[in-house]
Parts: structure tokens; sequence; C-alpha cells
DNA sequence: CATGAATGAGTCTTCATTCAT
DNA sequence: CATGAATGAAGACTCATTCAT
């Protein structure tokens, strides 16, 4: 189509960079850190191997980019949701309906996300450490706030319940990553996001959902917790 | 022959292979796979470069043998427990309870298991896959059980369930691992252990461990798990 | 052809080679040869990388042509003096003098030529062994004929008198280019560039300028070698 | 011939790091700094490439080394010279001697010494101005002290006066390094030494070395300088 | 069993040079 | 003329694995 063009290599330029961080997170979420060589890289993206170089610094660079790439926009949205003014039951569920349908979008740039850049030490300690604490903290304020309404147990920790939401959702998740589970199909994840909240809430609520906590309803009740180890 | 030997340095040996395997699995847990060099375990176990070939094939078959230990011991305690012939509620406050036991008594070993082996795809791909599978099949078998007993609410995939539960426990170790809690503290740990076996069980059966639950009080039957705590 | 351009930034051009020269002997004369990147040329002359290759055709040329500036005065120089009607003595005074006045006007030129073109077997090999050899050459003439004319003792080989020479210029040179004096003070250079010649002719003559040389005086003596270590 | 010899690669083992760097001194000064590359060496050693590596943590601490080891031995007996108890002019002479001794001895050793090492910015910054520096200040202190026995003219800073010895020997040699002479004739390293010695002590004592000297023998003459320019 | 020197293929990284705009 | 993105060959460095002692 190209008015002018002669054979233009690829693609409108500009983004090249884009190119390669894209091959790299291709080859990244594929082959993990170790198969993850530049060679790869610069195979899949169709440029020639020194261009990575122009672009990225090093191999550590180009890693760390991706890292941000999958990282940036997921936590910025998960920022933006667990801020929300909604009621915490629709925060959970809005967080998983989000997760699953980045996963369904890319789910490439998710498995890297999920499977190799969070676990791994091997990409910039400081980086990861942070990615787990950040998102984290990101769910202890928004825990920390309904508890404070109402909306959550008192006697469960916000900490422990934001680790456990990411838990619960990440697990989910990678129940479709490894395989158990069908990711082609919208039937499965629909119904696996909707489980995995409702599942998370009942838990840390006491009762489902929208419904009247059990620990609320149960004013008398400090048994529960009596009952629990008595 | 040589009762003694004649050159042994002093203690017997036999064991160096466990030094090194242990070895092994510090470097594994502090530097992740990638940093994992042969040079280092045998540093790390005082012992000279070319012995690790002599109780270990090669690299992977290390490796290899790092995940066998953390894993055997592990899942295998686990398929016990979840084979016992206790109510659910119960087998889970098991499971989270010994899988904070494992990890107070070493920490180390629950990390590489937990960190890094559980997620990378560089160790023997078949090996990985099984791991969390194996964990994953393990729990699904016991939910299915619970759920044909009538203690698992009907609408929740076992799978799911399974993975739910991993993701639960796991998450909430990993605030330990990633120094959001105090590993060192006892209290802490006993705490948390059963804020998540229960918030887990909350969420999966609907209501807390002996109280009614939610969608048994709306059906007829009443009575599993009114026997399991009473 | 654009009295003035049209895209013309703002003053004239056409210096941008010189401009690009001089960064080239700048980088060369810090980083020496190895260090001396194009990239480096390009921004220390703040000129686009490619320019850098209108001008030169390579970076080999790109050197030479360094070797050139530093070199094509300062032996056109030379020659000029050593040609010079004027007595041994004056001149060599005068090569010292020039050779010291041309460092004060532009130390990095000269610290090049001294430093790096004049010992490195890398830089085109015909070039180097000239520069060295030509030089001497240079010499030489100078003192055959100061030899013929009864200026020089004549028991000095003229090609070893001029290596002589020119180590004594070098080395003394060399004392201020690395920091044992002070390279700002006139004073000190002049006072080096006096002793260095005066130094070297008495040397070379046996006695000081217009003074007698001791194998002038003792006429019998052809003997030289003898007295030497009597 | 070995008794129990199995043929063994090369040579007696041990000292295969001496063989490594003897290769590099080698290949260094041959092909200089650039042309040095880890698998010319190791081919030259007719070692392996990684063993280069075992014995060397990088290239640049091979070079460094191919320094010391050129350098260590030389200097050593230099200073050595240079505060023996004997007249400075058999001092110098020694000097010289040895200088070209070691030259004819192992001339690639030199060659890497005065050519590559004691000019190129390129190694390691400190040792080689210290290099250049360390030599000059040995021969300072044997001039310094000369000059208080009244050995050497009073007018001639000892400083210079170091720089200009190093500067005549090393120019000397390098007429025969750069080929001017025939360096595998004896004969005319022994001319050259001798003159090169005898020239730099008339020029810095004012007379030939054990005879008296000028400046000595004329007390009144102030007029010596005088007459210079006049 | 134990040691650590030796090997070399696999990768990362640099940088001179080209080229489309 | 100017620009700087693109190329790729050259060479440094790592590290699993072998082997003679």
């Amino acid at each position: 189509m190209a008015t002018e063009g002669n054979a233009a290599p690829a693609g409108r330029e500009g983004d090249r960079k884009k190119t390669i961080l894209r091959a790299a997170i291709e080859v990244f979420a594929t082959k993990g850190y170790h198969g993850c060589r530049i060679a790869d890289v610069a195979k899949e993206a169709g440029v020639a191997y020194g261009l990575v170089y122009h672009y990225f610094k090093n191999k550590d660079e180009l890693l760390q980019s991706v890292f941000q790439h999958a990282f940036e926009g997921f936590v910025g949205k998960l920022r933006e949701l667990a801020a929300s003014p909604a009621p915490l039951s629709e925060k959970v569920q809005a967080i998983a309906d989000y997760t699953f349908e980045s996963y369904r979008r890319d789910p490439r740039a998710v498995r890297v996300l999920i499977l190799q850049i969070m676990r791994s030490p091997a990409i910039g300690g400081a980086n990861r450490q942070n990615a787990f604490v950040e998102i984290i903290r990101l769910n202890v304020e928004m825990f920390s706030q309904a508890q404070r309404k109402g909306e959550l147990r008192p006697d469960l920790d916000p900490v422990l319940a934001a680790a456990l939401l990411f838990g619960t959702v990440e697990m989910g998740l990678t129940a479709f990553v490894a395989g158990l589970y069908d990711a082609q199909d919208p039937e499965a994840l629909a119904r696996a996001k909707q489980q995995i909240a409702q599942t998370f809430l009942r838990g840390a609520l006491g009762a489902e959902g929208s419904a009247e906590a059990e620990w609320k309803r149960d004013k008398s009740g400090t048994k529960l917790k009596a009952a629990k180890r008595s």
C-alpha cells in the first residue's frame, strides 16, 4: 500500500524498540530466563543482533524492561481498581476480572509476569522484591479501608488478606497457565474468575459477597472464634 | 575395604553427598537457578570441584536431586494428610500447619520449593509440571471426595479449589519469605497458618469451620458439618 | 549553489573537518589508540556519528590524519632548523626550544606525537617507522655535516647522536608530561629546555658549546677510547 | 624420556602459568596491545582457550602481568645498580650495559617494555605512570647522592638528569629496536652502550667519566654559561 | 574417593562501517 | 552535507564437564 514504499523491512519505524521488547517478552515467556538469548530475541524481532544493544544497554536491562512493561500497566490498573470507591466485594471481583482479562488478551505477558518475574531472584533483586511487595501494599491499603468501613471481618490481618487475595487469583490463573484448564475457553475463564473472587470473598468476609456476613448477623457470636479451636 | 580407611581425614564420610546436596539447596535458594554454579556449590560444601561429579552425574541431576529432596518429603506428607479420614476442615488446617512447620524447620528448602522449583520452566520440564500438577491432583482428590461427602460446597470446582488452597497457603507463606512478617516469630507463624486455613475454609465451604454453612442452611441437609467439630 | 545555503545552521562551515580532527586529537591524546572510538570523537566534536565518515574514509585514515597534523608541522620545522647554516650548538638548542614551545602551545598534540604515535606499532606500520626514522634521519644529516665541519666529536656515530638528541629532548619533555614538573610553569620549561640542550651538547661535543672541547684540546690523543676507562 | 611419562602434553606441569605469560609477552611484543587476542596467546602457549582464564582473571590482568614480568626484574636490577657504592660514572655505564644486555638476552621482553608498556595509556594507568616515575625516582636518588658527593655538576637538576639518562639509554636502544642498527651484531651493541653512557656522562659531568670535570677545573669559569648564548 | 587443572562450545558485548532519509 | 539507526563480524568471558594424578 505504501504510496512511496520501496519495500520497508517491517512495519513503520520508530517503534523498533517496541518490536524488540515484544520479541523479548515472547522469547522470555517461552524459554525462560535461561533460554532467552539475545540472538533469539533479535531473530524473533527480525532485527540485527547489534540493534538490540542500540536500544538496550545489555541483556539485563532488556529483561528489566520486559519486567517493567509487563508489570507497569498491570499494577497501574490494579492501583486504580483498589482505590475506587466501590464496595470491597466489587473491587475484588474487578481485580480478578482484570487479571483474567489481561491473561486472555496477552497470555505471554502474563505468563512472564506470573511465572518468570514474580519468582526469579535473578531479575534485579530490588525490582522483584518490590514487585511482590508493591502488589501486596496496594491491596493492604484497600483492605485496611474496608476493615475500617466494616466491609472486612475485623479479625483478618489486612496484610495477610492482601497476600491471600493475590495468592488466590494468581494460583487460579496458574491453573490455566499450567494447562489444567483450557485457556482458550472463554466460558471456563469467566467461570473461574467469578468462583475465585467469590471464594476469596466468602473467606475474607465470612459470607458470600453481597449477602450479610455471618459474623455480622451473629452479634453475640464471639464464639465463632472460640468454636474454631476450643 | 579399610574399615576406617588409611587416608580418611577424620570423621566418617559417605554423607559427603548430603553435604553437597545441602550446599546446593543453599546456593539454589539464595541465587536461584541461574546463579547456581557448580563452583559455588563445591565451595559452599567445602569440597573439591570435581567431587560434585562423583556424586551427581551432572548439574541437571544435582538440581533434580535438590528438587527431589525438597519435594519428596513434603509431597509425601501432603499426600498422607490429604488421604486421612479426617474431615476436610481438619485436613486443610493440617496442610497449612505442616507447610508452615516445614518452613520454620528449614526455611531454605521451602524457599527453594516455593520460589524456585515450583515456577521455573528451566527445571527438567517434566518434573516441574509434575510438581505443580501433582500437588494440585493430590488436593483435587481430597476435594472431590469431600464434595461427594457433602463437605465442600457443590458449586466449587474441585480442581479450582485445589489450586486456590495451594495459592492461599503458598502466598501466605510467601508473605513471610518476602519479609512482610517476621519469619522468626513463632506467634506470627501460628496466627498466620490458622487465619490462612480458616479463611480458605470459609471461602470454600461458605461458612466458618464449625458453623453452619450458608448454602447448607438453605437446603435441608445439615448433618455433615455439624458433626465435624461438635 | 546557495551563497549562504538555506538550511545552513548559522556560521560558515567547511572547517567541520578540522573540528573533527581536533576532537580526534583530544580523544586520542586522552585515551590512546585503543580507547579512541569513532563515537567518542563524534561526541567530542559535537557532530553526528556518521559525519566522521564524510570526511574520513575510515578510522585508520582519521588516525593517519591525526598523525599528519601532529607530525607534519613539527617535522617540517625541525627539518628547517636542522638545515639552517647556524652552528650545531645553536641548532640543537633551537630544536629543544621549538619542541618545548610546541608543547606549551598545544600540549595535547605533542602528547599524541610523543606518547602515542612515536611508539605505537599499531599505527599504519609505514608511517610509524617513518616517523621515528625520519626524525632520526633529519638529525643524522645535521650531525654528519657537523662532524665534517669539526663541530661534533669524530668518534660519535651520527646516527647514535641523532637518537640520543631525540631521546634527551623527548624524555626531558616526558618528565613534564608525566607530571614530574609543573607543565604550567614557564620558568621550569625554560630552564629545562636549556639544561637539556646544553647537557646533550656537552655530551656530544665533549665540552660545553663554545668552550674548547676536551677532545680538541688533546690533539695527540686520538686514543680517546683508552682515556675513557683508564 | 619421561620414566613414567605417557605423553605429557608439554613440558613439566606447574609452570603452565609461566608458559602462558611467556606466550602473552610474545604475542604482545609482536602484535601490540590490539592484536594481542586471548585466542592467540592460548594458541601460542599451546593451551586451551579457557585455561588462560584459569590463571588470569581477564585480559587486562594478563597484560598487567606481562607488564610486571617485564618490569619487575628490570627495575629491581636497576635499583641495585643505582644503589651500589661505585662512582657515578661506573653506575651509569653499568645501567647502560645492563639495559643492552637485557635486550640482547630477550629482545621481545624489552621491546614490550620499551615500545608498548612504557607509552601506552591503555595499560593500567596507575602502573604505567608508576613505571616511568619509578625508574626516574630510582635515578633521582642516585644523582642526588652523586651531586652531594660532587660527582655531578651542581647546576643540573637531579630529576632532569634522571630523565635524560633514561631518555638517552632508551632511545639509544630504540635505534636498535627500530632497526637502525643490526641488533644481532654484538659489536654494534657493545659500541653503542659505551658511547651512550659516555656521551651522557660527558653531558652530565661536563667532562669525561674519570677525568676531572671541566667545570671543576675551571673554578673561575662562570663564563661557560655566558659563552653559550653570547 | 578426592583434587583441581584443562577443555572448548556457547554467549554476551563492542564497535567500525554502511545506508536510508 | 547531516543524521543516527542498522548491521554483523570479531573477540572477550563463562562455566559445565572431563581427566590425569
